[in-house]
RNA sequence: GCGCCCGUAGCUCAACUGGACAGAGCAUCGGACUUCGGAUCCGAGGGUUGGGGGUUCGAAUCCCUCCGGGCGCGCCA
């Protein structure tokens, strides 16, 4: 179903995987597997393999599963066939040992000189080499944010903007050709309504008695936008009966506040796609006669429904209101046609939960319409709260007590609220807590990451101070000299590639985060061994160091890249 | 009532998608600075992974059921 999974692993495309370890791993254990069913040892070759690091570091670098898994088919217990395919594995130079343990795991250890050439590929190969380039071009679509021009962007559009953001950054890192699209509904009735309120609050402006509209956006923003519009047209459209000035002004002036929220955060859209051209260029007419054709449509209660049943969803659903208005979904059904029909090999619509009924109508629809929805995933992430010395905030559209999205920027920073934002799989409920955001100490776990860089950047400064040079990709340093705390911490920091990897396949960002928060802390107990100075009386010892140095904060910079957040030299 | 998501340490969450003794941070308690940035580190306590069944060599993960929470459930988006 999808390109591909974390574990098992069909091996002839081990080649496209971004760990250099698994390949090897593979083609070895696939000769062994060959070697061993040639000789009549095993009756079957399996087609897929699972690799995973163990969790005990004691039990080596990477561990696989086959015999395990054979043992069924084999009909023999896993530690004798964990036998079998270790007596036909030849080790090579790169791999130190192979062994069977546990229940039936064979464990490898790959030799020092792999990491070391491991680490010195990282430094060579730079941005090729932190992401792995496993789109080979193909294009992706995602849309996200597409928040309807009526307000500011609350809290829960940044959880959205964030997400969508971070999804697109991945793809485009490891080579898709990737659109970031926002669409928004300009043609329905809640633009309307937005122009009714800016002309009320226009008139009121004017010192007019007016009602104002049920159901009106009650916002401040609403009478900055009448007060604009009093002073750049004075009273001249207070009697004219056409809606249309009121609509563009809000839409305009919304927009380009969504627009500045969006670049604080780092956010970006490459094409804005709106309901009112689908509508005009009749692909929701369309939509709707083909769905008729189909005998998907029912007409009652003066509206126009989308049949649930047989499209096995568990209700009817307007289509065309009885005031003969399309409602959001309609042209969503046209929109995704659309999608489909401009030749994107993925497609990633990112949503909040409470739009789920209506995403499954709009692929139900699309799909009954005789379109492949195979290339369409959906990111759905569950709301935010924002928590306070303990309580939650009230967020409130109709109170007025709604934290916008620019006020929560404007008190924790870009920086934080990215990582917030990023921090929790995007399944799970966000818990916001305001007071651990704006802590500048190591609980906060931004801080955390971004000190590790800066204290990274503090010790190349000092060095400097003693004569080192910040080390080249080829710098004369003797890598063999580094311990196995400091192996460790190589290995780790060369596995961001794969991190980057699943992060982008399985479409969870949050992963990203999670590595970081562990390569900081794995670092700073390292720095703080006073053993462990970097900077010391031994000059190989030193220049190895710093080689390890150069990496660590690659993979840091790399990783907060990659989520958009800054890598400061200093804090 | 029906559909989807969630339930893991006191709190907020991970767990490489079915693997080896379930891990972090916060909070609590106790420690470490003539340090390349202490915005850091070390240690301790804390768990029947909501309960119960099932599948499997193996389950926090998959299935069933109950309990609890969130979201949604025809003219908002």
């Amino acid at each position: 179903m999808h390109l591909n999974t974390a574990r098992a692993i069909c091996h002839d495309c081990a080649i496209r995987l971004a760990s250099l370890m698994k390949q090897i791993i593979l083609a070895m254990l696939k000769a062994a597997l060959e070697k061993a069913h040639a000789h009549g040892k095993l009756k079957s070759i399996p087609t897929m393999i699972g690799l995973e690091a163990p969790r005990d570091p004691a039990h080596g670098d990477i561990a696989t599963n086959l015999a395990l898994a054979m043992a069924r088919s084999e009909g023999q217990p896993p530690r004798a066939i964990a036998e079998i395919i270790l007596e036909h594995i030849v080790l090579g130079h790169q791999v130190l040992e192979a062994r069977a343990a546990g229940p039936g795991f064979i464990n490898f250890r790959m030799a020092p000189a792999f990491w070391q050439g491991e680490i010195r590929r990282a430094m060579r190969d730079g941005a090729a080499f932190w992401r792995p380039q496993i789109g080979d071009g193909r294009k992706v679509q995602v849309e996200f944010l597409s928040a309807n021009p009526t307000g500011p962007l609350t809290v829960g559009h940044g959880r959205n903007a964030v997400l969508g953001d971070t999804i697109a950054r991945l793809h485009e890192a490891t080579g898709y050709a990737t659109t970031r699209e926002y669409y928004f509904n300009d043609g329905g009735r809640q633009m309307k309504l937005l122009g009714e309120s800016v002309r009320a609050r226009y008139l009121e402006e004017l010192g007019r008695e007016v009602s104002f509209p049920e159901d009106g956006y009650q916002g401040d923003y609403i009478r900055d936008i009448a007060h604009a519009l009093k002073e750049s047209r004075g009273d001249e459209l207070a009697d004219q009966g056409d809606l249309e000035p009121f609509r563009t002004a809000a839409v305009d002036a919304i927009f380009a506040d969504i627009r500045k929220t969006c670049a604080r955060l780092g956010v970006r859209f490459d094409v804005y796609t709106n309901e009112l051209d689908l509508i005009r260029g009749g692909a929701v007419d369309a939509a709707l006669a083909g769905l008729r054709e189909r005998g998907l449509i029912a007409e009652y209660e003066g509206a126009v429904w989308l049949r649930g049943e047989p499209l096995g969803l568990p209700k009817d659903a307007v289509l065309v209101r009885k005031t003969g208005e399309p409602t959001y979904r309609t042209p969503d059904i046209a929109y995704h046609i659309d999608k489909l029909k401009r030749g994107f090999d993925l497609i990633i619509d990112v949503f909040g939960a409470d739009h789920i009924a209506e995403h499954n109508e709009v692929i139900a629809a699309v799909r009954a319409l005789g379109h492949d929805t195979a290339s369409i995933r959906a990111i759905i992430y569950q709301f935010v709260t924002l928590t306070r010395g303990g309580e939650k905030v009230k967020m409130s559209t109709r109170k007025a007590t709604y934290v916008t999205l620019d006020e929560l920027i404007d008190e924790v920073g870009a920086d934080v609220v990215r990582f917030f934002f990023l921090f929790r799989k995007s399944d799970s409920h966000l818990d916001f807590d305001l007071d651990l955001a704006k802590r500048q100490a190591p609980e906060n776990p931004v801080f955390y990451v971004q000190y590790a860089h800066a204290r990274l950047a503090s010790v190349f400064r000092e060095a400097e101070k003693a004569g080192y040079q910040r080390p080249a990709p080829d710098a004369d340093a003797d890598l063999a000299l580094l311990s196995d705390e400091e192996l460790g911490l190589a290995k780790l920091a060369v596995g961001l590639p794969e991190v980057i990897e699943a992060a982008t396949i399985e479409l969870e960002p949050h992963r990203i985060p999670f590595y970081l928060l562990e390569l900081a802390g794995e670092f700073h107990r390292y720095y703080n061994k006073p053993a462990n100075r970097i900077i010391g009386a031994d000059q190989s010892l030193t220049m190895a160091r710093l080689y390890l140095a150069a990496l660590l904060m690659d993979a840091l910079r790399n990783g907060l890249q990659l989520i958009g957040v800054n890598a400061p030299e200093r804090m």
